[in-house]
RNA sequence: GCUCUGAUAGCUCAGUGGUAGAGCGCGUCCUUGGUAAGGACGAGGUCGCGGGUUCAAUCCCCGCUCAGAGCUCCA
């Protein structure tokens, strides 16, 4: 029991003496009325806590406001249970989920007989509205569990989570107006303090996010404590959809689909352009550390179970029909792997050799479920940068230490911000549990050798091993996993690899999976979303676009336009409608630059350039002037 | 794969139980332009595919395919 006074310490050194049970509510109001009013929750002990809660023991205590990010999810999930009381107002027989913020909102979850419309969230919007001017406090409640089933007798989703509690465990309820909510809370004081919000969008969600089970209603809605940060996000959600690389890659003709081929991208020339751009720089930073091979694409399921993949990894692949065998037992490649292993088995390999690493560019088939694929972020035909190392175990620092490095240098050639992510062991896994132990801790030595930090994302890891994932946000704050290394102990046992040491016998190699771009479709589509479409000028599909003024100028816009080619740059002369008509087409497509040539152009052998987005600003220069800043922005890859 | 929504001209979209329309793009002609849409005329569509209801279906119903928002999964 604790004593009849406690003793809190608020951050600024102060400390309080406050009768035992006092809650973080007391705690403001003895401060001051002002931060009594403000006042929304709680830090205590590293948690965070409604006002409502007593404090039973000494404590520091920090009391959260609007200005604390802290808040925002506490807000949120308010804004989840105050969008619960008007879907049970409106829909008095909807089951209900769970309702918990997230990092750009809030959303919970409905068990109801027919979906929502547009006009539903409407409906429940204008009611939320009602619940907030009705300013209904949310009341916290503990209950033991037999209490708690009386009072969710009629909502089944709740009684099944409430099984799952410890008969001794400490059960609380919120209640506001007439909604009630198994939950641990914290929430803000009352309803009335969501201000800005907005529902966005209804979907389908497996209950338990287990595809087994019963498919809800999921409501998704953001809330924010100041008007303009709610208008913020919206106008951010804007620009995401202007970024689209969708939408971008049609605009800027650069690759399309077709429902003859559902998941594989036609790139058009544009496009194409591009995409041989990138695997250009590809290769030319592998060239002094890698070894490019091209393996098959058609294995047989001997392979496939030897690698383990014919038993976990199956039901994406593309099995192909053997005419002879009239059986499908055989497969396009999902990745390269086994091959790479194949090749490396081959050989006799000198300890001194190590660490090898084979890089394939080939292209992958992943037969992905048909709701899983998306733009090009989600394909089911796609190029890995991949690469394999066989190294000795005294080499994974080095080695991890090496690959970070690459890889981060070829995001920030891009200007692209990535972070790391330590992901490990899965539940449907290959391998003993002390090999697991092994090759977690040997990488994660590894990775933290490097200096660079991470964060650990539990039971992520490939199905043969731990791995470094390597995340790219792009300009929008999205995130996208595109990098990674795998360490692999399984493979080298699977395949029988082999190392000649130093002692003169044979050893076990490691493997490394490795890949920087993660596919060249998915980077490409981050490229486009990143940049908007105007690429810097080595990347751009087209990189000049040549104007005449009019048809008397076509030969010397050629001649020029010539002189550009002859030296790799991707120009193009455009001689069809006025002036204004090409000079806008070039501005919408992108083209980082114009060079106009009219009369004055062609007697003295310049062009006037002009850079997109830059408007009438332009600058007239020499032919040969113009090249050369052209080859400089190329050579160096400026991000322009 | 699951839930919901959608599919009409190359693109973006409007529209109707009696076999369709706009803007852009495309073609031809006129215009020969100095920095973000010059003008006129014209050609394009079994209204995603297959069934059903109906005198009649692009429209209503069912199935499928593809796409979008999510879930699940993932580079």
């Amino acid at each position: 029991m604790a004593s009849d006074a406690i003793q809190i310490t608020l951050p600024d050194g102060t400390v309080l003496t406050l009768p035992a049970g006092s809650t973080p509510g007391d705690v403001a109001a003895s401060i001051g009325p002002g931060l009594a009013k403000a006042a929304l929750a709680a830090v205590i002990d590293g948690r965070t806590v409604g006002l409502g809660e007593p404090i039973e023991h000494d404590t520091a205590i920090r009391i959260l406001t609007a200005r604390d990010p802290e808040s925002l999810p506490v807000l949120r999930h308010s804004a989840a249970h105050i969008l619960a009381t008007a879907v049970r107002e409106l829909r008095p027989g909807a089951g209900i989920g769970f309702g918990p913020a997230i990092d750009e909102g809030f959303y919970y979850d409905f068990d109801v007989d027919a979906p929502f419309t547009p006009d539903d969230l409407a409906a429940f919007e204008q009611k939320m509205t009602e619940v907030v001017e009705a300013d209904q406090p949310f009341e916290r409640r503990r209950v033991d569990k037999a209490e708690a089933r009386k009072l969710f007798a009629d909502d089944p989703l709740k009684l099944e989570r409430l099984e799952e509690f410890d008969d001794a465990e400490v059960i609380t309820v919120y209640q506001n107006g007439p909604f009630l909510d198994l939950c641990r809370g914290p929430h803000v004081p009352s309803t009335g303090h969501l201000k800005h919000f907005k529902l966005l969008s209804g979907a389908g969600a497996y209950w338990r996010g287990d595809e087994k089970r019963q498919m809800l209603q999921r409501i998704y809605g953001t809330a924010f404590h100041r008007k303009d940060d709610l208008d913020t996000h919206l106008h951010r959600l804007e620009e995401a959809r202007r970024r689209d690389h969708r939408r971008l890659g049609r605009e800027l003709d650069l690759f399309q689909f077709h429902p003859v081929s559902p998941g594989a991208a036609f790139w058009t020339p544009r496009g194409t352009a591009m995409y041989n751009t990138l695997e250009r720089f590809v290769r030319e930073r592998q060239a002094e550390s890698f070894l490019e091979v091209k393996t098959p694409l058609l294995y047989t399921k001997e392979l496939w179970e030897q690698s383990g993949h014919w038993g976990k990894y199956r039901e994406n692949m593309f099995l192909v029909l053997d005419a002879e065998s009239g059986e499908h037992d055989m497969s396009l490649k999902p990745m390269n792997c086994p091959s790479h292993h194949i090749y490396y088995a081959s050989q006799t390999h000198s300890y001194r050799e190590l660490p090898i690493r084979y890089a394939t560019l080939d292209v992958l088939h992943r037969n992905e479920l048909s709701g899983a694929l998306s733009g090009l972020t989600r394909v089911r035909q796609f190029a890995q940068d991949d690469c394999h190392v066989y190294l000795r175990e005294d080499q994974i620092a080095q080695e991890v230490r090496f690959l970070t490095d690459f890889i981060l240098g070829h995001y920030e050639a891009f200007g692209l911000e990535s972070s790391i992510k330590f992901a490990t062991r899965p539940e449907q896994r290959i391998g003993s549990d002390a090999q697991w132990d092994h090759a977690e801790a040997a990488l994660r030595e590894a990775l933290e050798a490097t200096g660079r930090p991470y964060e650990v994302e539990p039971g992520d890891g490939a199905f043969y091993g731990p791995k470094i994932d390597f995340h790219v946000t792009d300009s929008i704050g999205r995130s996208w996993q595109l990098g990674t290394i795998q360490l692999d102990y399984n493979a080298p046992e699977r395949f029988d690899l082999n190392y000649v040491g130093q002692d003169n016998a044979p050893h076990r190699p490691v493997v490394i999976h490795r890949a920087v771009c993660g596919s060249f479709e998915r980077f490409i589509a981050i490229l486009i979303e990143h940049f908007a479409g105007a690429f810097p000028t080595w990347l751009a599909p087209e990189q000049v676009r040549v104007l005449p003024i009019s048809e008397q100028w076509e030969t010397s816009a050629r001649e020029a336009a010539a002189g550009l080619a002859a030296a790799g740059v991707r120009v193009h002369v455009e001689e069809r409608e006025t002036l204004n008509y090409r000079i806008r087409e070039a501005e919408s497509l992108k083209i980082p630059y114009m060079a106009i040539v009219g009369e004055r152009e062609a007697s003295d052998g310049t062009v006037a350039v002009r850079r997109r987005g830059a408007g009438r600003k332009q600058e007239v220069m020499s032919r040969g002037a113009f090249l050369d800043v052209l080859t400089e922005k190329i050579r160096t890859r400026a991000l322009d």
